[in-house]
DNA sequence: GGGATACGCGCC
DNA sequence: AAAGGGCGCGTATCCC
């Protein structure tokens, strides 16, 4: 049963409109009497008010997103993809641009109708039926809505951040709390310090300056990348090297940036689903998918809590041997540690058999990676032909899909431009590299969003899912529900694995820890 | 002095 | 050893 919820108007499909003075009341009642199917234009713009109202809803199915699937396998990516502007398209009217991610209140458009939300909604419906593999899109539908739910759940309910012990790292590794526009002790004492190396100032933040005064040391140097630096012997590398990593750590997670993002202890960051083409989540603010490692000791269960945290484990090479149906890489796949497996096909090295998967799935070309690769073709040649097709679909311009059906952005006009030009075949090779790691990515993606949806369905009262990256989930608990939340990350794992690929002799290990902090999780 | 781009590096 | 996919984002730098 689908419900829509258009401004204050409850309107079951097939059934007649309700206004309603409490929105939030109206949904809780119908969520527990029904559990219905909400659809709604966009649920950024719903979800949170229900949140704060203390409602949640089991599934929805969000017009925009969905919008934004069919139009990219209809080969019609990048048109606006809002209802109103899919609502525009279907009565051959103007069709408005899509608003930026903070929607500008005095120019906003009129919101849709309840009535004009179902018959996009009917729309979107008859689209995907006639769809090829109506099922997967389906599946695509319902995980990219359940991930826009969980997206708004985790920013509300936040991560656990301590903001004591972030102080105390950030004072150990840098010193104390600057005043504004000044270096850190410890940061300013490195900067002296190449400084001195050189004989004279340097802004170590300045690449420029940098190459320069290396130059005038009597070292070339291409780029100031720290492998590149490593390989030099000069006094100023070990300071620089320890300042950059400083500095970063400064400018992107220190005290300015959690004044920004850390509120009641809890780490709020914006999610954006789906803003990855290849399905991942991306985040407009707070850098959520780029905690350094060294920032995970301040992630810290509340007490008699536990944080339980999961990564599927080779998560990529597992999603290959289940499309690709690749019986050999299959197998390997059936244990915990894929690359072991391999290993006797690649001259007992575990290292080589890894180095042949990512360089399989990422286009890889360097060092040993042609050598392995045709081991790679050689012993699991389905494996290795399903990314060759991919990468040659990229390269000749056609567009290629996940498994459950998301669609690869097309070729730009400036690169159809360039591939007849005399750098046509890098611009070619560029593309396939994309396109073969989107159909690995991609996947990998849509297994993960599935086993979030499923494991949100599992967990008990009151445990949250409060961080989601790529291939990892952690949730907040109460310590009595860490072996129960444990067992749902696993059976989570199975039904995600069942619902994308069926029988599958592939396992996806999904390793569950409970900890009381993340640092303490790898 | 404001916007756009390059660089570099954190995460997967 | 140093290149192969996807990002975000702070600083420096370029350009108008």
């Amino acid at each position: 049963m689908y419900v829509v919820v258009a401004g204050e108007t409850v309107l079951p499909v097939g059934g007649s409109a309700r206004r309603t003075a409490d929105l939030a009341g109206a949904v809780r009642e119908l969520e527990a009497a029904e559990h219905p199917r909400w659809v709604w234009a966009d649920g950024r713009e719903v979800y949170p008010g229900l949140l704060s109202a203390g409602v949640r809803v089991s599934r929805c199915h969000d017009l925009a997103l969905t919008e934004g699937l069919l139009l990219a396998y209809e080969g019609r990516y990048g048109e606006p993809r809002s209802a109103a502007a899919a609502h525009a398209r279907l009565y051959g009217l103007p069709v408005p641009e899509d608003q930026p991610s903070a929607p500008d209140t005095l120019f906003a458009p009129e919101p849709l109708s309840a009535e004009a939300v179902a018959e996009v909604l009917a729309d979107q419906l008859r689209r995907i039926e006639a769809l090829p593999e109506p099922g997967r899109f389906r599946l695509l539908v319902a995980a990219e809505s359940a991930g826009a739910l969980i997206a708004a759940e985790m920013s509300y309910d936040g991560m656990p951040w301590r903001r004591d012990v972030h102080d105390a790292l950030l004072t150990d590794l840098l010193g104390p709390r600057p005043v504004h526009g000044m270096r850190p002790a410890k940061l300013q004492a490195l900067a002296d310090e190449v400084a001195a190396a050189f004989g004279h100032p340097v802004n170590p933040d300045s690449v420029q300056q940098l190459v320069k005064a290396f130059k005038g040391a009597g070292v070339a140097l291409k780029t100031t990348r720290s492998w590149e630096l490593k390989q030099i012997d000069h006094p100023a590398v070990a300071p620089l090297l320890a300042y950059k990593e400083l500095a970063r750590l400064f400018s992107f997670h220190g005290w300015v940036w959690a004044d920004q993002w850390v509120r009641g202890g809890r780490f709020r960051p914006e999610y954006v689903v789906g803003g990855v083409v290849s399905g991942r989540w991306a985040t407009s603010g707070g850098g959520a998918l780029q905690i350094p490692k060294v920032m995970r000791r301040v992630v810290v269960a509340d007490d008699g809590w536990v944080l339980i945290v999961a990564d599927a484990a080779q998560l990529e090479p597992r999603v290959l041997a289940a499309m690709a149906g690749d019986v050999g890489l299959a197998r390997a796949a059936g244990e915990i540690d894929l690359y072991a497996a391999l290993a006797q096909s690649f001259g007992g090295e575990r290292a080589n058999a890894k180095i042949a998967m990512l360089s399989a799935m990422y286009g890889g070309t360097s060092g040993d990676a042609p050598k392995l690769l045709a081991v790679m073709r050689q012993r699991f040649p389905k494996a290795y032909q399903f990314v060759e097709d991919a990468a040659k679909a990229g390269e000749e311009g056609r567009l290629v899909r996940s498994w459950l059906g998301r669609t690869s952005p097309p070729p730009s006009s400036r690169w159809r431009e360039l591939v007849s030009g005399p750098e046509g075949s890098r611009a070619a090779r560029d593309r396939g590299r994309f396109t073969r790691n989107f159909v690995v990515q991609g996947t990998a993606a849509e297994w993960a969003l599935a086993l979030m949806a499923v494991l949100r369905g599992l967990l008990p009262e009151p445990a949250r899912m409060v961080f989601f990256q790529h291939d990892e989930v952690m949730v907040h608990c109460p310590i009595s529900q860490a072996e129960e939340v444990i067992a749902a990350v696993a059976s989570a794992a199975s039904e995600a694995t069942r619902l994308l690929f069926g029988a599958t002799p592939v396992r996806f290990p999904m390793e569950a820890v409970a900890v009381s902090s993340y640092a303490d999780a790898k």
